[in-house]
DNA sequence: CGAATTTGACCTGCGC
DNA sequence: GCGCAGGTCAAATTCG
């Protein structure tokens, strides 16, 4: 799942961002250096909180610890990043699960987990469990699991380090994004639309009879976050509408659903 | 019967 | 050095 961090690249920059790899003025000292990168981080945390300002679903994402983008880091811990090591990789994933769900500290994931041991923690009621990755013995992620202390229906994952191999450890074709997508969908609408992006096969049907709804996949969507989805679908969608192939693909499934309902005799 | 889970014991780091 | 809390180990137990 991962390489999905460390987005932006020095020299990959947007026009008008920081030059903090660029050439600097020959006479400008460290300390004007310093002064200059700090109030451009001033900006750039006023440029993120006014155009987070209408986004909660954003603000979220941005405020969460994720390896990803590091558009959270606000001016003091960008600064403190210069001479920081590198920041271990550590994510944080809450997701809603039933009370009743005995099992429901296993948060499934695509990945495979073996839970190696149980503990009370002193701020939290609910027992934390530790898994570690059992697809790959060489594997060195871990998870840990517990209830939130405040709502017990959440489920808080924590993630240590990277996967050193694909995600397909406990299913082959459920676990892309566009399926996911499905499965969120499908709950809501009568009909699913599942996109496959290795065979690019667009499958319309009615929700129960959508391909790849298997515990698995329908867990696999619950760690996704409602403010996640929404930014997720939004991509999709924006993917989806410039991709003249699936536009053609989408009709002609389109078509060929309807062809189906329309009664024959008509014809 | 093998694999996965449970659970008490043990280890380690940290604050006092 | 001591105690505490979090994390890990490994034997026992359960499950398919």
């Amino acid at each position: 799942m991962d390489g999905d961090g460390e987005c932006s690249s020095p020299t990959g920059r947007a026009p008008g961002l920081l030059p903090l790899f660029g050439p600097s003025p020959a006479a400008e000292s460290l300390e004007d250096k310093l002064r200059r990168l700090s109030e451009e981080n001033r900006k750039l945390s006023g440029a993120l909180d006014a155009i987070l300002a209408d986004r909660p679903h954003l603000r979220a994402l941005a405020t969460s610890p994720t390896p990803s983008c590091h558009v959270h880091a606000p001016a003091e811990v960008a600064a403190a990043s210069v001479t920081a090591e590198p920041r271990p990789k550590v994510r944080t994933v809450r997701a809603r699960a039933e009370p009743s769900d005995a099992d429901a500290n296993h948060l499934k994931d695509g990945y495979q987990w073996r839970k190696y041991g149980q503990k009370v923690t002193r701020d939290n009621p609910y027992p934390r469990a530790y898994f570690r990755c059992a697809y790959a013995p060489s594997c060195p992620v871990k998870k840990k699991v517990q209830r939130s202390a405040e709502d017990k229906s959440m489920l808080v994952a924590t993630y240590e380090g990277e996967h050193n191999h694909e995600q397909r450890a406990q299913s082959d074709d459920v676990s892309d994004a566009s399926t996911i997508l499905q499965q969120q969908q499908a709950g809501s609408l009568p009909c699913s639309i599942s996109i496959n992006s290795l065979g690019r096969t667009i499958i319309l049907g009615p929700a129960d009879q959508r391909p790849g709804s298997s515990a698995e996949a329908v867990a696999a969507a619950e760690v996704i976050t409602p403010e996640f989805r929404k930014v997720l679908v939004d991509e999709l969608v924006n993917l989806l509408k410039n991709d003249a192939e699936f536009m053609e693909s989408l009709t002609s499934a389109v078509a060929a659903r309807v062809m189906e309902r329309i009664p024959g005799q008509i014809f």
